[in-house]
DNA sequence: ACAAGCAAATTTGTCCTACAACCCTATAAC
DNA sequence: GTTATAGGGTTGTAGGACAAATTTGCTTGT
C-alpha cells in the first residue's frame, strides 16, 4: 500500500532533488561527448546562472561527479573532465537495462561471476556459511509471502553463496549485480508469474546447495550457471553460449 | 574549532578536498557498522559543528554519499542509511587495497573475471578484435618506453580482450578492476622490477593471443588465469586455489 | 627587445545567514 | 478519545562574502 504511494510519488514527482538533476545534466553532457576528456566545464557561476539556480546547488552536483571520478576540480583553474579510465566508481545506467539486450549482457556477467563464486564456495564454505545458505532456502519454500518474500529470500541465498567464497570483493560485486537485476525486474512483470515457478526455482537451488554440501566445485558451478540461465529465460533473457554449458551442468548433476 | 580542522587535516591526506574527506569519514562510519541501515545520521548542523566545518561542506559530502545510494535524505526528516542492497554504485575503498590481503582478493576476482572473459573472447572475437589485441601486444614489446608505456599497453591488451567478448558489462567491470589494481601498483614499487620481467610478461600474453587466434576457449581461459596469477605473484600476491588451476592451464597449452 | 617578476582578474573552496518546504510530535480543542 | 493545530527541528535552496589558488597579461628592469 505504502509501496504504491511511494512508486507513484517517484514516478510523478518531478521533484527529484535539484542537485541530482543538475548532475544528470552535466554527466549527460559528458557521456554524450559534448564535453570531452580534458575539457573544462563552465564555471559554477555560469552553470548556476544559466539554469537559474544557486551556486550551492551546482557545487553539490559537481561534488557528485567528482565522487565518481568523472571530473576533477582544481581551485583557481576550473573543473575538468577526466579520462574514462580514471573513474573511481561503477554506476550502471538504468536505461541500459530497460531493453532486452542490456539484460542479456548483465545476465551473462551474472552467470559467469556467480558460477565461479559457487565453485569457490564449494571449496571454502564453512559450516556457518552452509547453515546460512540452508536457512535462506528454507525461507524461500516456507511461507506464503510469495510476491515479496520469496524474491528477497532468493537474493539472500545468492548473497550467502558469494559471501561463502571468503572474498569480500566477489561478495560486493555479486550483490551489486543481483540488485541491479532485481531493481529492473521489479519494474517489469516478473512477480506475476513467479508464483507458478517457485517450485522449479527452489528445485534449482537445492541442486546448488547439494553441490556445496558435497564440496564439489564443478558441480556447484554448473548448477549455478544452469540456474541463472534458466532464471533469465523465465523472464525472456536468452544467453548465447551458456546453454550448452548449462546442459553439461544438468547432465553432470 | 580551527583545532578540529587542523586535527582533521592531519588525520587524512592534506591534499584531498574537505568534502571528500568528510564523505570518507561518514562512509567509514557506515561500513564499520557504527551506523547501521535504517539509522538516521546526525543532522548536518551537528556534523558541521562537531568537525568544525560549515554546513555547506557537510552537504557536499552527503551529496556524494547520496549519489552512491549509501544514504537517502528526506527533507524535514533527516538522512538515513540505506540497506546495503540498495547501492547504486560500486566504489572500492583505496585503503582496502593497501594491505596485501585486499590485493589478493582483488587479484582473485580479476583472474576469475578475466579468465572467463578470455574464454568468451576466444569464441566470439572478430578479426577486428584480434587486430586490436595484436597491436597492443606489439606496443608492449616494441618501444623503449618501458616504465610508463608498457604498463599502459598491458592494460590496453587486457581491455581489448574484455571488449572482444561483445559484452559491454564485462568490458566495464574488467576495465574498472584493472584500473584499481594499476592505481594501487603505481603507488607501490612495481615499475622498478618490471624492466627485467617484461619478456616473461610478453611471453604470457603471447600464449593468450595464440589461444584467441585458435578460438580455443578453455586454453584462453587457462592462459589468462595463469598470467594473472603469475602477475600477482610478481608483486607479492599469492592466490589460494588458482595455482593448481594455473598448472592445468600451463600443462594444457 | 627580452625576460623575469609582479599584480589583477578569474575560479574554486569555505563560511555565514536567511528563509522555504517538510516532517514529526506534543499540545490543545472538541 | 480523536482530531486539528501549532511549534520546533531538519533538510533544501538562495545569496553574499571572503580566502586560496591559478592563469593571464602587464609592467619593469636589464
Amino acid at each position: 500500500m505504502t509501496d504504491d504511494i511511494r512508486q507513484l510519488s517517484q514516478k510523478l514527482a518531478p521533484a527529484q532533488p535539484l542537485p541530482s538533476r543538475v548532475a544528470s545534466i552535466l554527466s549527460q553532457e559528458i557521456s554524450s561527448g559534448r564535453l570531452k576528456p580534458g575539457d573544462r566545464l563552465p564555471t559554477e557561476h555560469q552553470i548556476a546562472e544559466s539554469l537559474g539556480i544557486s551556486r550551492n546547488v551546482v557545487r553539490e552536483a559537481i561534488a557528485q561527479l567528482r565522487a565518481d571520478g568523472l571530473v576533477r576540480a582544481r581551485q583557481g583553474a576550473g573543473a575538468f573532465v577526466m579520462e574514462p579510465e580514471e573513474r573511481l566508481a561503477i554506476r550502471l545506467d538504468p536505461t541500459d537495462l530497460e531493453n532486452i539486450e542490456g539484460m542479456e549482457g548483465l545476465f551473462e556477467l551474472r552467470a559467469l561471476l556467480e558460477g565461479e563464486a559457487a565453485r569457490l564456495a564449494a571449496m571454502r564454505r564453512t559450516d556457518d556459511d552452509l547453515a546460512e545458505i540452508t536457512a535462506a532456502l528454507e525461507d524461500m519454500r516456507g511461507d506464503e509471502k510469495w510476491s515479496e518474500g520469496s524474491i528477497e529470500a532468493d537474493l539472500v541465498f545468492h548473497r550467502a553463496i558469494a559471501k561463502a567464497t571468503g572474498n569480500a570483493y566477489i561478495h560486493t560485486f555479486v550483490c551489486f549485480i543481483c540488485d541491479q537485476i532485481r531493481r529492473s525486474i521489479h519494474m517489469a512483470r516478473y512477480a506475476n508469474q513467479i508464483k507458478q515457478l517457485v517450485e522449479v526455482n527452489v528445485g534449482e537451488h537445492v541442486v546448488i546447495l547439494d553441490a556445496l554440501k558435497a564440496g564439489d566445485p564443478e558441480a556447484a558451478r554448473s548448477a549455478m550457471v544452469h540456474h541463472i540461465t534458466e532464471a533469465g529465460r523465465r523472464i525472456g533473457v536468452i544467453l548465447r553460449n551458456e546453454q550448452s554449458n548449462a546442459a553439461e551442468g544438468i547432465a553432470a548433476s
